[in-house]
DNA sequence: CTGAAAGCGCTAACAG
DNA sequence: CTGTTAGCGCTTTCAG
């Protein structure tokens, strides 16, 4: 019955791997019957229905997804592109877009746009352009601003939600940055005057930060205070810059009476720890608040005040619009905003 | 001359895909051809390359990389199935198998077990099953004896390396607890005498604490002594497990010129906190190290002692073995150690 | 060096 | 309800 025209089975390792054709044979049925048993159950009659579930156990047999996507267009991978796997933001979030993907009945392929691409294509997704047909849509986190950017989401041929950022024509999941930095600043601003408040940064280059110190400032305008350049600085996402912008800060003046908004809890944790080195009280002299609510916000003493970031939300979010996406491609563009909530702990007393 | 038989052309969102059959009547060949001026240009005249790539770059083509799958039995996809998406260690792991992954010219799938499956089979490899064809080989990391496992990974159907454990047959890449547990507790034994050595676990069911506690015990029995079961505990591998040990301890016996054993690192570092808050000196009165070599580490107060686990070296070598038998898939069995190093800092003085 | 033809394993009309 | 037929987009003999 069957004819398998190379006359081989297909092997994976020494077990042989049965196809539609083998439990059809085995059935006594047509593939076609097989296909419909398996995916439209209430087209086959009961008898049938059995004999072909019994072939599929004794065989082992799963349907082969390559094939099947092939045929549906629709592959069940979904792509996540980050700027770099690395860290509890970034694994929070790829933790929360396995989690829906799963529940959606889809897997995940993930890439990382700080290893350099293979081809030299396509840096901000990850390689994603490689997998053309292999995944179904992409998820990006957009961190930089790159100017090729649109060109390259263009070039990739599949369904795109933007992480964290927007692109014109794309779904994209945002998180309300200035809605928290705001937030922060408010609660800094209730007990201590705008002139004493500072707002350390992150990269310069960096979208999230660059949100974060424009609503500190923002919201010291509308205290009635226009920030002077050396109330807002930025340098880079780590313990090390907090201490040193603390270190700095110091010998200019005294840190009693200060206020500082940090742009990540990384930040903050150094200036926490190094305006106590100093001799200073946190939050006595110096009242500190971060920003994503990692898990060292806890660790530090007193626990830092932070804003906190949905950040497995936020993938499960973009998965979930990204497979909505799917279902209605001609649906209009959507754009889901996760607000973040402040978190009073110690180091920002009151 | 082509002729698409559903005459629609495949889009994406609204932007036409390209196929080979495109290529090929744009460069005035047969699609062969194309395929051939693609994967073996050798064999075809420099001429007709040019017109071909010309096609290609003109119509944006980039060859679907499931139909290549189906013919190739290779969709350069490996899966790597992990306990958890979580926290710095499978952070880390996933980045070093994203980095090898990707110099191999492979996409990385991932999954994690702790997510119940869809449909109640393989729970150990995070629903990879599903994945049959999809994926070319699986990484899976196992962290809990489970008495199904074998079966779940011979269900398969595909080539597989398992991580940080041995399961017979398979392709292994594992850390050398053992050994970096032994350098530990000799380091404490140095200064401590084994009866004031004890060896805070994480789970009991957890094989590498397992093995890191059976180190721990059989170098205090090389030393002379016998550990007594109030020496080795077990519980979780987290801060307050470490804490909570210390005050238990504290109630029971005098901390001063204890050494402790930490199964991780943040079980040490609840340890040096708590100890701390007891009025215990570290290193003085108690001696901590770690395990993992995690950031914590460096922000403990005095840094932690720990003995360093090659996270990302792990995932890139299970990648990389895993790409090796796909090479060869009749290679014997290998297996590939990985050694710690004991890293000493301020915690266990010396 | 190139084209025709035969599938990979599966789904999807279309007739029965 | 079931079988037949036609592909999905690509690679790979096998003849020229």
């Amino acid at each position: 019955m069957s004819h398998r025209t190379n006359g081989t089975r297909r092997t994976i390792g020494q077990r042989p791997v049965a196809s539609i054709q083998d439990v059809a044979d085995r059935a006594e049925v047509s593939i076609a019957t097989v296909s419909r048993a398996l995916n439209k159950p209430h087209l086959v009659s009961p008898e049938t229905a059995l004999r072909i579930s019994r072939a599929v156990t004794e065989l082992g047999y799963r349907p082969n997804r390559l094939a099947q996507a092939l045929m549906t267009r629709r592959s069940g991978v979904v792509g996540i592109a980050l700027p770099d796997i690395h860290g509890e933001f970034y694994s929070d979030l790829m933790r929360g877009a396995d989690a829906e993907a799963r529940e959606q009945g889809c897997h995940l392929l993930v890439g990382s746009s700080h290893l350099a691409p293979l081809d030299g294509t396509d840096p901000a997704t990850g390689g994603m352009g490689r997998a053309l047909g292999l995944i179904d849509g992409l998820a990006v986190m957009i961190t930089e601003p790159r100017p090729t950017l649109d060109a390259e989401l263009e070039a990739l041929g599949a369904p795109i939600v933007v992480v964290d950022a927007e692109v014109a024509d794309h779904d994209a999941v945002v998180v309300n940055h200035a809605g928290g930095a705001r937030e922060a600043t408010r609660h800094l601003l209730d007990g201590t005057p705008p002139s004493k408040c500072f707002f350390v940064g992150g990269p310069e280059s960096n979208l999230d930060s660059r949100a974060r110190a424009r609503a500190f400032g923002a919201t010291l305008c509308e205290a009635g205070h226009s920030p002077t350049p050396d109330q807002i600085r930025f340098d880079s996402y780590s313990i090390g810059w907090g201490q040193r912008w603390t270190r700095d800060a110091a010998r200019i003046q005294d840190l009693r009476g200060i206020a500082v908004f940090a742009a990540n809890d990384e930040i903050g944790y150094g200036v926490v720890t190094q305006a106590q080195d100093l001799g200073f009280g946190v939050p006595d002299d110096v009242r500190v608040v971060g920003f994503d609510g990692t898990r060292l916000t806890e660790i530090a003493r007193p626990s830092l005040s932070t804003v906190l970031v949905p950040r497995e939300e936020l993938g499960r979010q973009a998965i979930r619009v990204l497979l909505q996406r799917l279902e209605s491609p001609d649906a209009p563009r959507r754009r889901v905003m996760l607000s973040t909530s402040l978190i009073v702990r110690g180091s920002s007393g009151q």
